[in-house]
DNA sequence: CTGTTAGCGCATTCAA
DNA sequence: TTGAATGCGCTAACAG
């Protein structure tokens, strides 16, 4: 590899010193003689020079590199938020360091402390480690943080965060509005906090609307294992509306906690004949790619996740750029996307 | 910001010096007395101390961070492929700086000048790029260069690829071996390189059967933009499964030229009432997700994205590490995943 | 085994 | 408006 061409190289061949040579090529706005700028500019690009960003950041103690820190960039939900984020990024001169935790807190602080050392100033991160001292510790040492998609109340830092609750309600509501009142609710385990808040939406519009909820229309599967390969969310939308037609008296829609879930609802309802959405309407959560591509297609919720990414590194570019230094909360409200599988309902209330 | 620690400070605190301190700190294997070192790293440790790589970089020349630059990391194919590459870079303590260029060239320039200027010795490219030539520039520039998902002739760099038209044979004859003879095949317009392989593995493997190709049962799709919210490919399975149902004479199976493409066919049989797999099989292509996920789960074809990343980054890490600096060129071979979407074939030949 | 010294590429202070 | 000189934090050559 040969040698890189450096200011020295072009202020020698400028007949200059390295100082007006910074002061040129760094963009500084320093006042130098517009001849020899363009003097200094020329060679600068006969000798196809690009500067150096370590030796400036080392000098400046400024990088134009944040972190981000996600579970896992397969889940489609992160890739869009961390989208968001990179284009933001890009849009402002900065770039982005990805980092899978996978999970797992070790692998997190592992990156926590490589990303300290490659002097990143601002981070983004869904954090999954329970322990945030780490984070409030780094926080004292100077690091920006934004932390998306959770509440950490013992952190002092900026966060965005999606209503979930809202979004249960919404989706409720929804039906409500179309004349629902027999509405069921299904989904996977409440071993999530999101998923927690979502059920809980789907009560609170009962109780806004006065509708006692029906015990038995309430299906929450206790299953979270891929059982022959099929998804278990998918399996659990199956399973749960198996049980849910064994009712005596059936609801005229049905509230499933993902989208996965709602899939497998109306692959059952199919299954046993039950049109959709002429006897039972659906709605999901989520939005994913595929709710548009089911038929009947999926009225659901969704949460901006794109939106968020772009959000959190505006954020925390302010921040680092010191445009703003407040700490900010954001909770970003989900909207409903009306589609195929819902309709106003006729039956007699 | 309190100013940070330095091996300066540590020197001076344990009375010695800072080469001392360096070569202790750098786990450089350079001997120091048991008992020094053993004093420097307890100071270092009091102190919290957090090593600077950026002062490392510019000494050494050397920077621990590669370059990933995708069309798109919401596309779960590329999503797949980082996190293999971010696995790998983070086993063998590199980390990833994520470029997503949007397809656009000019995006993607201007990600290799910063690349550049930030000092990344080594990249993993799927470029959009026409132009090789700046890529080329780069190489003789020093930097390492890995592409993947696309053959650049021109290019005199390590590449990683699909084998898209093996794939295309080995949907069509595993069907073949089912014993079907009669096979459609439908897809998407042919306008991006890999459907044109995989059409091409289809005519291959019919030819290598000595079955002659019905022209009636290809449908190849003039469309490709999203109509009234439903994805198009999607779409295209619907629509060219209704012209195939025109034809007097019906295949017995169908491949279709990606996973969307076949939800639509599968959609639009099961809306004509023809059972599948019991009259008509079904194959994919892609393996994403909601494949075994829908009813029948979806006999498809699988890429190993994952393991492409995986294989990408060890292969420019090799390089970087000086371990390998030969140029690799590796096709990575599709397989089939039988799911419920296909059976033998009953009727007569 | 340890210390002194130089310098990686750059921006900035100070003096001119 | 320009240049000389300094130092960011670290490693490495060299001398001891």
């Amino acid at each position: 590899m040969k040698k890189q061409v450096t200011i020295y190289d072009i202020a020698k061949k400028a007949q200059t010193s390295t100082a007006t040579v910074s002061r040129v090529l760094s963009k500084s706005g320093y006042p130098v003689k517009p001849e020899l700028r363009e003097r200094i500019l020329k060679i600068a690009n006969e000798l196809n020079y690009i500067p150096n960003m370590i030796g400036r950041q080392l000098k400046t103690n400024t990088s134009m590199t944040i972190g981000v820190v996600i579970p896992t960039i397969t889940n489609p939900f992160y890739s869009s938020v961390v989208l968001g984020i990179e284009d933001i990024a890009r849009e402002r001169g900065y770039q982005v360091l990805l980092c899978n935790s996978h999970r797992s807190s070790k692998i997190e602080e592992e990156y926590l402390k490589t990303l300290l050392e490659k002097q990143v100033k601002g981070l983004i991160i869904s954090s999954v480690s329970s322990d945030k001292d780490e984070l409030s510790k780094l926080m004292k040492m100077g690091l920006n943080i934004v932390a998306i998609d959770q509440s950490i109340n013992e952190l002092n830092a900026s966060q965005i965060h999606f209503d979930y609750r809202k979004g249960g309600i919404l989706a409720t509501e929804f039906l409500i509005e179309k004349g629902h009142t027999k509405i069921a609710f299904i989904s996977s385990p409440l071993n999530r906090i999101s998923r927690q808040y979502v059920y809980e939406g789907y009560k609170d519009a009962l109780m806004n609307y006065g509708i006692k909820p029906n015990r038995a229309w309430i299906l929450i599967s206790s299953r979270e294992e891929e059982v022959s390969e099929m998804n278990y969310e998918f399996n659990n939308g199956i399973l749960m509306t198996r049980e849910l037609l064994t009712c005596s008296e059936l609801p005229t829609a049905i509230f499933a906690g993902n989208d996965m879930t709602a899939f497998g609802v109306m692959n059952e309802l199919n299954a046993q004949n039950i049109k959709v959405p002429e006897q039972i309407s659906v709605v999901g959560f989520d939005n994913i790619e595929f709710s548009k591509m089911v038929s009947p297609t999926l009225t659901t919720i969704q949460q901006p996740d794109y939106e968020m990414g772009r959000i959190a590194c505006n954020t925390l570019l302010d921040q680092l750029d010191g445009v703003n230094t407040q700490n900010i909360d954001i909770i970003l409200q989900p909207r409903i996307i009306e589609r195929n599988s819902t309709k106003e309902n006729e039956t007699e209330g």
